[in-house]
DNA sequence: GACCAGGCACATC
DNA sequence: GATGTGCATGGT
C-alpha cells in the first residue's frame, strides 16, 4: 500500500500528463479573481463568466465602482451566477472589507501574512474557507491549498480520507504531504477541477477517468 | 423534467 | 456539535 505522499505524487503526475498546465485562475487581474471566487460558490464557472462579462461590459469591475452601484443594479449584473440576492450581499461585504482595510489595494493585501489575512477573510460574512483560500492562493500567491467538492470526491474515491472528512482534514492531507509551493498548489487544485468537471460526477462515479489508481 | 454546478450561513434540535 | 435547509441560474 503506497503512502499518502506517494499517492498524491502519482495523482499529480497522471493529471499533469493527461491535461497539462491549466494556467489558473481564469481571470485577468487579482481583483477579478476575488470577485470570481465569491460568485462561483456552488455554481458552474460558465455562469460566473457571464456575470463577470456583464460587469466588464458595464465597466464597473473595480472595487469603488462596484460599491457605488445600487444593490438592484449589482444584482442584475451578477444574476447569471445564480443566488444573485445573497451573492450581492456577500460581494458587498467583501468589497467593504477590501476598501476599509486595504484601500482596495492588492499590493497592501499581499504585504500581510497568510495567517492574518485568512483570519480576516473568514470574518467577512459570505467568505468561507474555500473562498478565502482561493483568494489567498490565486489572487495573492499565498501558499495555501484550496479544497472543494472535486477534491473531496478524488480523495474519498482513492481511499485517502473517509467520507466524513471535512474541509480542514482535506486541506491537511495535501499540506502535510506536499512541499509548500505556490506553483504546485495552484496547478494541483486546477488539475483536480479539470478532471473533476469531466469525470468526478456523483453518478456515474469515475467512469472513464484517467486516474485509475485504486478504483 | 431531473440533475448538477469550483459554498456558505443560519435555524433548529 | 451535528444535521437540515434556503439560496437560483443555466447547461446537459
Amino acid at each position: 500500500m503506497p503512502s499518502t505522499k506517494e499517492m498524491l505524487n502519482r495523482i499529480y503526475g497522471l493529471l499533469y500528463k493527461n491535461f497539462g498546465p491549466q494556467h489558473w485562475w481564469p481571470g485577468e487581474t487579482p481583483f477579478e479573481v476575488m470577485v470570481g471566487a465569491i460568485l462561483t460558490q456552488n455554481t458552474s464557472w460558465g455562469n460566473v463568466e457571464k456575470a463577470i462579462s456583464n460587469l466588464k461590459r458595464a465597466e464597473v469591475l473595480e472595487p469603488q465602482k462596484l460599491l457605488k452601484l445600487p444593490t438592484t443594479k449589482l444584482a442584475e449584473f451578477i444574476r447569471p451566477a445564480g443566488y444573485f440576492n445573497i451573492k450581492t450581499k456577500r460581494l458587498r461585504n467583501f468589497l467593504k472589507f477590501f476598501m476599509e482595510s486595504y484601500d482596495g489595494s492588492v499590493k497592501k493585501m499581499e504585504a500581510v501574512s497568510l495567517s492574518k489575512l485568512r483570519e480576516e477573510l473568514l470574518s467577512v460574512n459570505g467568505v468561507g474557507r474555500e473562498t478565502a483560500d482561493s483568494i489567498l492562493l490565486y489572487a495573492l500567491d499565498k501558499p495555501i491549498f484550496v479544497c472543494d467538492t472535486y477534491t473531496y470526491r478524488i480523495l474519498t474515491r482513492h481511499n485517502l480520507c473517509g467520507e466524513e472528512a471535512d474541509y480542514d482534514e482535506l486541506q491537511s492531507i495535501f499540506m502535510d504531504n506536499l512541499p509548500e509551493d505556490v506553483k504546485l498548489f495552484n496547478e494541483y487544485h486546477a488539475l483536480m477541477v479539470r478532471v473533476g468537471k469531466e469525470f468526478c460526477k456523483p453518478k456515474p462515479a469515475c467512469e472513464g477517468c484517467p486516474l485509475k489508481i485504486l478504483f
